[in-house]
Formats: C-alpha cells, sequence, structure tokens
DNA sequence: CCCTACTATGAATTCGATTTCACGATGAGA
DNA sequence: TCTCATCGTGAAATCGAATTCATAGTAGGG
C-alpha cells in the first residue's frame, strides 16, 4: 500500500519522470498536450507529489513556524487565530512551537529550524543568544508584539506606550488624579511598556506618586489586587484611595472588577474606576463594561504574514518594524475625556 | 552560508557520514568515542540534522495534522490549547490546519496528507467521501468530538448525549416542569447530541412539549433567543413561560442571561433559570455564575495524542473509541437537585 | 596459537522529487 | 536545400540523511 512516485505516473502516461515533475509546476517548457497525459494518469493513480522530497531540493517547505507561550494561547486566543489565518492567505501553513516558559523561546526556535521552516513569526521573547544559536540562515523572523533585541529580526507590534500615555491623558482630563496600576510580572517586557508609558505621562502631568501592585496577569491576581489596595476599612481615609486602577490587562481588570463588586461592596465607577488593556470578549459584555484598549490583532497579524512572505521571497529587503496604534474604547468601567489639542 | 551536512561533520571528525548518522540515533552500533567525536564536531559546525531529508528516507515527519474549525478556535480555545500540549507530549509538532467551514475538512485532509503528517487529530467532521479522497494509507486519523462516519477512524469524544440526560434529570428533579431549549445550527452533530439527550429525557420524565429556538452558537443569538422567548409582556402568563432554559453552549448562555438581567429585567434563577454547556472560563464569574456541564478537554486531548501515538508506531492496533463523561457544575443560574437511583 | 564470533566502520544505495544538460525534432530564414 | 534557433524531452545529477552490506579489527574459546 505504497503511494504512488513521479515514477509510477511516468510509466503509466508513457513519458519520462522529468516530465510529471514539470507537469506539476506552473511555468515549465512541457507540451499542453503531454501535461494532460500525465494529469490524467495522476488522477488515476491518485498521485499527489511529495512534499518532504520536494522541499529537500527546492529548500522550500511552504512551512511558518509560529512560536507561542501559554498566555498567548491561554489569553488572547484571538492572536494564534488571525495569526494562523494570515500566515495560511499567505501560503503559509503554520507549525506550532509552544513553550512551557517565556524564557523557552530559543530552544523552540531551533526546532522550528531544525524542521526547515521558511520562516518564523514569534510572540515568545528572544534573546540575542537564541538567535544566534539557532541557524537562521537566511530565513527571516518577525517578532509579534515583542521587542526586537536585534537588527535582523522585524517587528510588528501594538504601540503600547503610546496607547498608555493617552489612556493617562484622558483619564486625567477626565478629572482623575489618585491613581493605581496593577503590573504584570517583573520581566514581562509588555507590561513594562505599558506601565511605563501610562506612568511617564502622568509625571508630565504632575503626578509622581502613584501606587503599584505586582500582579500575573491571570484574574485571581487582579482580583488579590484589589483587596490589597482596598484592604482594611475601604472608604475610612478617601483621600489615600486611589480613584482609577489601570490594570495592564483586561483579565487582571475583570478580577478588579468582580472583587470591587461583590467582595468590597463599592460601585464601579462611583466608588472607583477602573481601566484594562487588550479588550478581551469578556470585558465587553453588560456585566462588565471594561473601559480598555484595544489592540489591532487582526491587522497586526496580516502585517506579519505580509512582512514574512515578502522577506522569505527575497531576504534582501530590508528589516521593517510596525508599531500599529491601539484604540481606546470607553465603556463604563471608567470615564474618559478627549484631550484638546 | 549553507547549513552544515552530515558530511560536513565527518570531514571534520575524520569519520564516515554514516558514523555522524549513526551518532545521532540512539542504539545504533557505535563507539562511544566515535559518537563523542562526532557530538563534538557538531557542536563546533553548529550542525543539526536536517529532518527533511530524514524524513524523505525514514518515512516519518514527526507532524500531526490538527484540523479545526473557526467555531473550535474561537469558542474554545482550550481544545487547541490541550491538543497541541498533548501532541507535543507525544512528540508529535502540531500542524495546523484551519478549515473556514465545517464543511471543508476533506481538503484540509488530503493538505496534511501531502504535508507527510505521521496522523491527524481531527476537530472537523469528516465524510466517508473525504477519507476515501484523502490518502490515509496507514496513517491513522483520530476524531476529536466528532462522529466516526467510519470504521477506520478512532474517536475521542465527551459524551454530550449522556450529560445533556443528566443535566434535564436533575433540573427535573429540583422541581422544573416547563422548559425551552436555545440549539444550535440544523446540521452541527454536537448540538443535535446534547437536544436529542435532553428532550429524550425529559420525554423519559412525561415531558413532551418543549419549545425550541435555533441559534448558530453565538453570544448574540444567545441575547436574540431570550428576546423571542420572553417577548411581549414577560411574566403576564407565567404558565407559558419557561422556567429553565438549555443553551446547547455557555457562550449563548450567556447572551441569554445578559439579556434576561439587563433588557428584560428579571432575576436570575428566581423569575427563570439558565443552563449551558461547556464551561467557559467567563461562565465562572461572579458576573455570570452560570450552572453547566463541563468537557474533560484535557483528559480528551491526552487521550486523542496517545491514540494517535500508539497508532503511528503500529497500526495494527484496533480502532479505538473513548467516550468521556462530562460533569456537572452547579452555580447559582440554576439549581440541580442529585437524582435519586 | 588459530579459528570463530562479534563489533565498529565506511562505501554505496536509497528515498522522491527538482533541475541541469544534451539532444532530437521542427520551423523559419537565407 | 542548408543552417540556425527554438522547443520539448529524457538521462542523469542532486538534495541530506538512513540503512544495507561487506570488511577490518578485536576478543574469547578451544
Amino acid at each position: 500500500m505504497q503511494s504512488p512516485t513521479s515514477y509510477d505516473v511516468a510509466i503509466h502516461a508513457g513519458v519520462s519522470q522529468s516530465a510529471v515533475s514539470r507537469a506539476f509546476q506552473a511555468d515549465s517548457p512541457i507540451a499542453p498536450a503531454t501535461r494532460a497525459k500525465v494529469m490524467a494518469s495522476a488522477k488515476v493513480l491518485s498521485y499527489s507529489p511529495n512534499s518532504i522530497a520536494r522541499s529537500l531540493i527546492t529548500k522550500r517547505s511552504g512551512l511558518a513556524g509560529l512560536l507561542l507561550t501559554e498566555s498567548t494561547q491561554r489569553d488572547a486566543p484571538d492572536v494564534l487565530f488571525f495569526l494562523t489565518r494570515a500566515l495560511l492567505r499567505q501560503g503559509f501553513q503554520p507549525l506550532l512551537f509552544p513553550s512551557e516558559l517565556e524564557s523557552g523561546g530559543g530552544q523552540a526556535l531551533a526546532q522550528a529550524m531544525a524542521f526547515g521552516v521558511d520562516g518564523v513569526v514569534s510572540c515568545v521573547s528572544l534573546s540575542c543568544d537564541d538567535l544566534a544559536q539557532a541557524q537562521l540562515r537566511e530565513r527571516p523572523l518577525v517578532l509579534f508584539n515583542r521587542e526586537a533585541r536585534s537588527p535582523s529580526a522585524c517587528v510588528v507590534a501594538c504601540d503600547h506606550s503610546s496607547a498608555a500615555r493617552l489612556l493617562a491623558s484622558r483619564l486625567f482630563a477626565a478629572g482623575h488624579r489618585r491613581f493605581a496600576v496593577v503590573r504584570g510580572p517583573e520581566d514581562a517586557p509588555v507590561s513594562a511598556l505599558r506601565v511605563n508609558g501610562f506612568l511617564q505621562r502622568l509625571r508630565e502631568l504632575g503626578i509622581e506618586s502613584v501606587v503599584q501592585i505586582e500582579g500575573d496577569y491571570h484574574y485571581e491576581s487582579g482580583h488579590a489586587a484589589a483587596l490589597a489596595l482596598f484592604a482594611g476599612a475601604p472608604l475610612t481615609d478617601p483621600q489615600h484611595q486611589p480613584e482609577v486602577v489601570f490594570c495592564v490587562n483586561d483579565t487582571m481588570a475583570l478580577g478588579m472588577l468582580d472583587a470591587l463588586r461583590f467582595a468590597l461592596m463599592l460601585q464601579v465607577p462611583r466608588d472607583v474606576s477602573v481601566v484594562g488593556f487588550d479588550d478581551i470578549p469578556s470585558g465587553r459584555r453588560p456585566a462588565y463594561l471594561l473601559t480598555t484598549v484595544s489592540q489591532p490583532f487582526e491587522a497586526m497579524a496580516e502585517h506579519a504574514a505580509r512582512i514574512l512572505r515578502t522577506r522569505v521571497d527575497d531576504p534582501a529587503v530590508p528589516v521593517q518594524a510596525e508599531l500599529l496604534s491601539g484604540s481606546l474604547i470607553e465603556r463604563s468601567s471608567a470615564q474618559l475625556l478627549s484631550v484638546r489639542y
């Protein structure tokens, strides 16, 4: 029960094996009649070219490696959805390399290379070491929402920092003065971008002291942060309670909202406002109506895939970086005011 | 800037190419000293075996095709997460084949075969025609939460029907008598299993007439179903309003809950109870607390991957089907009562 | 000390396509 | 009619590793 080979088809069609190969390629010198004969025989034997043999000689596999972290998969499934769709549209079959930890990207990259992918889109941070280790050899790499630590990697990302700045401006314009921030883990690069943009803008506006709490991106840590911020007797000393809490991702913001409402019996936004970042689906529901920042994942994915295709086809094109801006979504968990120019 | 080949390493190490090949395989006849020499040279040249060339001769690619529908990706991201993890644990690199439509599985399957996958896990329904078309040739196929329409395919699925029956029993035991069902699309196989199990059990319990509304699995259609069910003057004729609504998936149940509470100003579960199916994360939040059925996706994924591994290693092992039971999760959107035995 | 048995090794073949190269046939132009 | 392109075709080399087979070397038993 072997698969038929091009040789089998050649015999059946009464031509040479080369002719069979040519019949299956777009613009190759072959008489239409010959091609027709070959195609007929191929159909009879239900032959289709072995893509492994093909890629051995052409050095093109049609595969794109997709490096993922657990949090990308679980907290932002849209990213995976849009990226796979975009890659497919560019003619790449996505091969998944999930790493358990944010740090395991180097190994995943090396593995992807060993599998002969034509290029890689990485949602995992990669060190220069990782890049050096992996034998990239002309195979392009596009970082998705991660910082480029190497001049040879392309980047497509949301402009977290600017979005966070804008958020700060508009919360300030809405009259808020006492802020708190729930950060991500210490080493999380996107958390840092968001927090720094936010704090920097506040500092420009004259606000120096902002309470910071470290979270881990999960729902529970947002919940815990709420308790930490408003612990003891809430509202006893309103002057020292934050008026707005900026959670660096929506998942924590939801935990915060639930804790405020159901554990601390506070009203949002009357007693305190909450803003998040990401615009996850459940934040849109009437139960939450979370004010947040939406990342243009679909557009980012399309860009990433297009850049990959361009560079796979011609590795000489210059490295490019695209920073797409996020958009503020005002819902009822916090009021924003437009900034005058 | 070519990748080094086994031949390059052979020269560097002063051995033959065969020796290099042997050095990289577990139990092959090679002296420890020789292997060490080879490995040292390999490290220097940063060589790693080309997996394409390897699979050409071994006829094993290490790839597992993963066929997905859009709804699997968007509504149940956990499935993809657990499946990829399970496949990796079994030594397969997951290659994604998302199909836009539920029906496009045949083409995806054929493509997967052309890419030389060792086996396939499909979350897409496949017709007998699809199976015949694709040149399976000894490459095993495991269906995930889909019915087997061929004796050659293995199945791992949640026992939707039994879970729905149990749900019906326990809602009945809790005193409910007037039921409504929000179904999935007409041709959706899992929706049919759930609805049929539910209705069949109710019939056994003496309840014949149940209002049915067709939805499309999305949040909005659950919302719309609520309006349809409780349209006009709600509670004017309480005798004809359903006491419980069973939505065949959680996403619609959330839409239903929000519509009941925020559009129709009804109290859940005082005025009406709602149950779902799937146990998606947002249903667990205090804002919803949806009573539902949890599918053991993690266990199902592990089973699917293990079956695939077993059959890839030995295609002779008999076809098997595993039906795992879902578990009822009682939260506050509906009360369940244990059934006496 | 010789013969057998076994191990480690390298040469050569193989997997299934793509691609180069040389050649034969055909047609156009002189 | 002869020559020179042009086009289609098949033979053969190639990609990079796995594997078969024959052999050289070693150790152990008689």
